[in-house]
DNA sequence: GCCGATTTGTCCGTATGTATC
DNA sequence: CGATACATACGGACAAATCGG
């Protein structure tokens, strides 16, 4: 949908990073350079390069210039940031994905699970239990929490290809913002039926809660991802105190 | 240092949400409303609203207000987050920390060490290898590669005390961006040596490359933490395509 | 369903400050 | 010291989404 200029510019300016028009440690042509290139304000020109620092991609500095820091990195077989779909991952993975449902039941939520999920007690839910292959092997569990109201006429065959593209598409949720958190956990005996962890008796695991561009949750995952087909990628930068 | 208008902004509104002035799901004033309160331009109201949107605290709607999606979490006894010194979070985590060194050598990085860690093949590095003990636990393993020259006059001393104070103090290095690959491992022997792991077989490593605000990277390091007391949260947003 | 008021999203032009060279 | 480059801030304009009457 977005076609401001500042997103014109920070893919492009992304994309020439990408392909080293720009070498590492190089620096990006001037903010105002840029402006005439691209006949707009500054405001815009540096709206798109915040959003490249963001990703690690450069690094403005005062009164110097703005560096290219990109380097292409070792991806393991399966990479996780931002937010995406299994689905969605896969391909950029480039892996065949495959989704076997395990379980699909509606349940209300009690006092446990409320805690655990961030919804209210009572709330109506739609849990889903899905086995994730890449490229023919199980690799992946997923336990899902939907809030039953924000996901009407999800089946268990959309389920086994797209929550989200439903989601998007058909019911025209918009999805805006997800909390996770990761951490290592002992393997549980559903872990060790589907998945053949070769020796490892722990999981990546990351939990996250999803919101709707409403600011109401709709979603609680927990995914449990083999060890050696797991890398979580991430950029911080500090913040002057 | 940010004395900056925007920081005043953002800084009192996190604080606001914090505390509960603002309630979980609620609305805060509008756009408007704020630039009366604070006697400023939009553009800086917006800048901090954006800024606390990046933190996961609120959602801003179009056409509707900012909604406060702000939910204390249950934190683990090692909560990862921006980039921070063990120091730092053992402070935020409210854990008493000590660290013991267990090797502080020159070293000059060869092919392996090259590609491992991001350093040119020739350049001069300085190797730590520390233990993090929190509470007087042993829980995390530091692996540390600095630039020889970033760092002058670091001690084992200073080294078991908070490098990073010491670089942003005394030697007035300047760290701005660092990028993190977090994995699950096999324990090591070196791991087993020093921390009780309690049946688990694997550890949370985080890997990271740090740079200062010139744009060179000045830091390789890797992170090895107990399962038990690791947890990593980060918040995503999902892009309009 | 329409209209106007409100609210957020995008963009512009300009001015001033600060760091680097 | 002057020129260049990024950082902060202002005020204004219009678009797009929402909401109430």
């Amino acid at each position: 949908m977005p076609k401001a200029i500042y997103d014109h510019i920070y893919k492009d300016l992304k994309e020439k990073i990408e392909t080293e028009v720009y070498a590492y440690q190089e620096m990006l042509p001037s903010e105002n350079t840029l402006v005439r290139e691209y006949d707009c304000s500054r405001n815009t020109v540096r709206r798109a390069i915040a959003e490249l620092t963001a990703d690690g991609y450069v690094q403005p500095m005062h009164g110097k210039g703005v560096r290219n820091i990109f380097q292409p990195v070792e991806q393991a077989a399966y990479t996780v940031g931002g937010i995406e779909s299994f689905k969605e991952s896969s391909i950029r993975n480039k892996k065949q994905a495959y989704t076997r449902i395990l379980q699909f039941t509606d349940i209300t939520a009690d006092e446990k699970i409320a805690k655990k999920t961030g919804f209210r007690k009572g709330t109506l839910l739609l849990y889903i239990q899905r086995l994730r292959f890449l490229n023919g092997i199980p690799l992946i569990l997923d336990h899902n929490y939907f809030l039953k109201d924000a996901v009407p006429g999800l089946t268990p065959e959309i389920a086994s290809q797209s929550v989200y593209e439903y989601l998007e598409g058909t019911v025209g949720l918009a999805i805006a913002t997800s909390k996770r958190t990761l951490t290592v956990e002992h393997v549980t005996q559903i872990d060790e039926k589907y998945i053949d962890l070769k020796g490892y008796n722990c999981m990546a695991v990351i939990t996250s809660q999803t919101f709707d561009d409403n600011g109401i949750q709709f979603e609680y995952t927990q995914s449990r991802h083999h060890p050696d087909y797991f890398q979580f990628q991430d950029v911080a930068t500090r913040k002057t105190r």
